[in-house]
DNA sequence: AATGAATGAGCGTTCATTCAT
DNA sequence: GATGAATGAACGCTCATTCAT
């Protein structure tokens, strides 16, 4: 019976992984996150058949992550309004909080050995948060851009404020009020 | 005297550039991108003294061709909203008829190859698209707030506005204006 | 674990090292010089890190086989001119055997990529056959002339006469014995 | 009529040369040596048609230069020794006069792409210096071994006497005395 | 004759991956 | 399962030399 995977090697692989993308783009070499998570080069392909492979599985990981966090309960009773404006703090919490993974992230998004296959898998985690962001819109938005400001918009445009605090981070929370308050005005049918 | 550089030359390098970091990002190698300028790898660094330099200049140049774009003349007598339309259909055309120009300099931004000098160099090309708009918004935003649509969101809204008539070519006129919409409306004050 | 690094390996990179660099200089390329040790090129930088880092190993393992020869023991009851004259021998000898090796060494004297730091560490590996030379030097030569002889000449003077061993191998007893007693005589007080 | 070469850019070539083999061996790129001389790299090749040429041409002109100052008139009057300490003052000075152009010497001697060919020539061009000295040593060393003494030895012992003056500038006079009395002493009979 | 752009082989080095231990 | 030595194809870049100007 052979050793089983340690799952904890796993996860300081990808935590790694993570960092050096953030750092030095998906050129970063295996060796060197192989060395930063402390194990050797060859472990690093006995939980990842490939490179390849590792970089998708971090990139559904860190989706994944920030999808859980979407997924936490939303108070029923609040307005739209203020509902959309959890989601909004949420998203941007994350983002602040999990900086090198929002960098790494982007460098992910950006590369093409990110498969179709990986993108569409992240975009069905969301399924739910998408449908209660749909819900705070219904009554709001034009219903036939509902999809437009939920599937292009939001996610980028948290994005774009993230940077922005990012860059200015005494402002935050003038910038974060601002970014949801273009989205909420612009969306307004 | 001896044989000039040829402009042609440079061009076809940095065309060839753009197109594999489009296709494979800045890990795109010399030699490719060489080759498919129909130079010898050697030729490649007799104009860019190495490959950050053409990474920068390449930068420097599609960003260079979109502020050109930027600075055509403007009816002056059309009211803020107008004006601020052809800005954002300038932009959203330039990028729809550059994609594979785009797609680049998604990638270059994103790499920390290139450097903030280029990056400050582009910034100030902007610097008369950036006072037109500053005027269209002069009424109709926030005064505190202006800086922020210009600096952080017009662009990066262009882009993501882009990007969905990329994925969706046919509707096109549809999500250019739920685009446009979004940031007249949201940045009203 | 793992397969350990084989001293066969490394050995065999340091003379095919040698015999190149003899042959061509420092500027034998790494590529050439794995493939006459038999592995790949990549092995190479598996054992040393750099070019220079197998420059700099070589230059202290050949000096470092020479000082070998020379710690072995000396009849302490013969005469200082016959200890001296075992010394010259030996040093001829090694020379004579040892000849990709010692031109080797030579074009690495003349590189400026051995460090200081080496020459040092080899400098010192000759410490106590220093000390028997002074020794023998003692009662013969002029007290502040013995540094100069011995770390000016004494060498030096021997890798002349090897070049002339070289030159006419048949005449090596004659040309030894006469290189030999210039040192000796011309040290004399 | 075509333009004559310029005896001057020759010049300028091979001092260029000179510097740059002497600081970085005979690695040294001949588009930096151009640059050095301050002319084109093609005008380098016009000059010499290959880089071997130049390295050879340059061996020559040293070697050359070294011979023209031992040609010098001898006092025919001085003793035997006295001449030969004249022969040993003038190596040793032109050796600190011109130490660049004896750190490339060494580099040059070392390499293999000086040919047999060249250092012939410049043997046979100290033929009247080598003469000079036999005469010096003919009623001084034992006849068999004069050849050995002034083929071997001399200039070998010069500059081995001239590097440790260049390690030592202060001691000069001390360490020039000590190398002459090694040679006359050491090559008594 | 002079120039320097053009060339492609070669350089030292890195890399993802394999496999003996 | 874990290790890290072994591999050879690429990589970015340099070079001696050629040749259009």
């Amino acid at each position: 019976m052979a050793r089983p995977l340690s799952e904890e090697k796993r996860g300081a692989l990808l935590e790694a992984a993570s960092d050096l993308i953030a750092q030095l783009g998906t050129g970063a070499s295996t060796a060197k996150i192989a060395k930063a998570a402390g194990v050797s080069e060859g472990t690093l392909f006995t939980y990842f058949p490939s490179k390849d492979d590792l970089l998708n599985d971090l990139f559904v990981e860190i989706e994944s992550e920030l999808a859980q966090t979407m997924l936490a309960p939303y108070p029923m009773e609040a307005s739209a309004r203020d509902r959309l404006l959890i989601v909004w703090s949420r998203l941007i919490e994350w983002g602040l909080n999990h900086s090198t993974a929002r960098k790494a992230l982007l460098q992910l998004k950006v590369s093409d050995r990110v498969t179709a296959q990986s993108r569409q898998r992240c975009h069905a985690m969301f399924f739910d948060s998408r449908s209660m962001v749909e819900q705070c819109l219904a009554g709001h938005a034009a219903p036939e851009r509902i999809a437009f400001y939920i599937d292009t918009i939001l996610f980028e445009l948290a994005d774009i404020t993230m940077n922005a605090i990012a860059a200015k981070p005494k402002e935050r929370e003038v910038i974060q009020q601002a970014g949801f308050d273009l989205f909420w005005k612009g969306s307004a049918a």
